[in-house]
DNA sequence: CTGAAAGCGCTAACAC
DNA sequence: GTGTTAGCGCTTTCAG
């Protein structure tokens, strides 16, 4: 490996000389700076992070942790987050909790020991707690994106799940529906929780009963429980089935319909189907399923920002902010009218 | 921030026994190890990463990047490298290239100074090959996934593209089709240009004339020039259209689909369309694209496995590797078939 | 303008 | 079993 010495050496300087040629920092003379550069080119110098981030302390990476990176509305989101943090010359690792406490232990563990100057993180859930808590007393700068973890003040986007589920029930109800059962995520992720009452709250509004039967709670992201889901449809199914499905969102949604056209259901004709989230790619090509579509990009995009400026304001801290997206109904095919 | 330093003189030992009490190497009596461990977890201590990489000369980290984070391929695959370097105890950092050669500079600058373990790449096409050059330079390790890059020998994991392209038109012959169009990649694309010959070869196998202008170069990813594309499509179309349109990846076929049907085409009634590669999450909602699909997962699990191997096999390489795995022909509802 | 010395947090090699 | 010394590659501080 080639070192500030080695071309030190060749060069005929101190290393400190090399060191101010590489950070363009104190003044040198232009003999001696094109000097230095041309070793540095010959002996194809390449400067070690960790070496430097060690006396720094500081690396001008950022992380994102998403919790699940086929999920398009997650990389969607990455996208808008790359985006951000380019703007501003920073680095951006990604990882992928899978929804997984364990996993997102793990690469708490590495945001930790690899010292990056901030995260941007999706949590698993509720239970993310400690791990924040960790950040925090380590002093990493955090912003939290899409789930808010109750007993943490923070910087957070969030989406207005509580509106979207209402604006995806009000569109049931205006198309005719008047029984509507609900898939949804883990009641220990926010989201869904405001999922869950959006919900109940237009249901109750529209002076509809809600049979608690008729709410099935699951994961949302990889690993969901596919047959406890099939076994939850076959019993609203054999009790006189609802008219319309809600799925907390597009994973559940596609598992769904998968499991109820394995039961010989067609969808919208024989149960609608509506759920949060978009599908990226190809709802442009087929647009099937009736959504609350979320502003994925911004999420990536304004949660980074807010990272950085936090960053950057790490004198004096400016007080918490939170960013509220609102979520857009978006018709498409899977919902019949009801006579 | 807490280092051994401090963990050494709360204790009343060495930093030393603080060190092996970490990483478990040495002897240390029952006693001490209790006695540090206790002072570790009240002070919360985090080993510093940086400075034991500066040591130890590695990383456990391992680099991937592809490029481009929003296109399902290249997240399934993402996943599969994951598992693979879970379950051999590597931690995995992910970069977005955006399919551009730039960024994929930075990129590997970051792999350099960063001094990862190895990394697994998807080049962004041949101009790739002084990236490559850099990382075999500095003896960093690594597998190249889905493209080839002329004038670099290594491991490397590819898709069966001449012949995946083949069986996509023989199916679109056998469904009476004579005039075949293809938007494709950039031919600095290995895949890309594979894609062109399997396409070229089927043509001629079947004695069809292939017209020049029924080829579109543009690029995949996510910065298409849709306009452009849009001309050739609006050229094609006046001079009495192709039955069927074969696109050179899944990017390309949304965008083809969007174009046509902005010009009042329906597919497939007015045309057809068939392309590579599959669409994730909800091609199981709503299958609507005729595709050959590539195993993703497997991309990036074997490839990962590769990049492992040849880590651990550093001081005596075995001979490059090189996997290529097959295109499956799924048939769904953009092919119409010809009177 | 340039250099010498010290230290970032850690571990390998060698002592005791 | 445990401690001391040296050094990984770099930059800050202070001299000149």
């Amino acid at each position: 490996m080639v070192t500030i010495y080695d071309i030190a050496a060749q060069a005929n300087v101190s290393a400190m000389t090399v060191s101010r040629v590489i950070n363009n920092t104190g003044k040198i003379s232009e003999k001696t700076r094109l000097k230095v550069k041309k070793v540095m080119d010959e002996l194809g110098y390449v400067p070690n992070q960790m070496a430097r981030s060690l006396v720094l302390q500081q690396t001008r990476i950022l992380f994102l942790l998403i919790t699940d990176i086929m999920n398009p509305f997650y990389t969607t989101l990455a996208r808008g987050a790359e985006d951000a943090a380019r703007k501003h010359g920073y680095r951006l690792l990604f990882g992928n909790s899978d929804e997984s406490l364990d996993k997102e232990g793990e690469y708490i563990n590495t945001i930790l020991t690899t010292r990056v100057d901030g995260a941007l993180l999706a949590p698993a859930g509720d239970p993310s707690l400690p791990h924040l808590e960790q950040l925090r007393k380590h002093n990493v700068p955090f912003v939290l994106l899409d789930r808010e973890v109750p007993g943490i003040a923070c910087d957070i986007v969030l989406g207005d799940s509580k509106d979207g589920a209402r604006s995806l029930v009000e569109h049931l109800v205006k198309q005719g529906h008047r029984r509507i059962a609900l898939v949804n995520g883990s009641s220990s992720i926010s989201s869904a929780r405001l999922r869950l009452q959006g919900f109940q709250e237009a249901m109750k509004l529209n002076d509809l009963t809600l049979r608690e039967e008729d709410i099935h709670e699951t994961t949302f992201g990889p690993h969901l429980d596919v047959e406890a889901m099939g076994l939850w449809i076959d019993t609203i199914v054999m009790d006189s089935m609802p008219t319309a499905i809600m799925a907390g969102n597009n994973v559940l949604a596609v598992v769904l319909i998968r499991l109820l056209r394995a039961r010989g259901l067609r969808i919208p004709e024989d149960i609608s189907v509506v759920c949060f989230d978009d599908f990226g790619l190809n709802s442009e090509v087929d647009p099937f399923i009736t959504v609350a579509a979320q502003q994925a990009y911004q999420f990536g995009y304004l949660g980074m920002q807010m990272l950085i400026e936090r960053i950057q304001e790490r004198n004096s801290p400016p007080p918490w902010k939170r960013i509220m997206l609102p979520a857009e109904l978006i018709v498409r095919r899977s919902v019949k009218t009801q006579g």
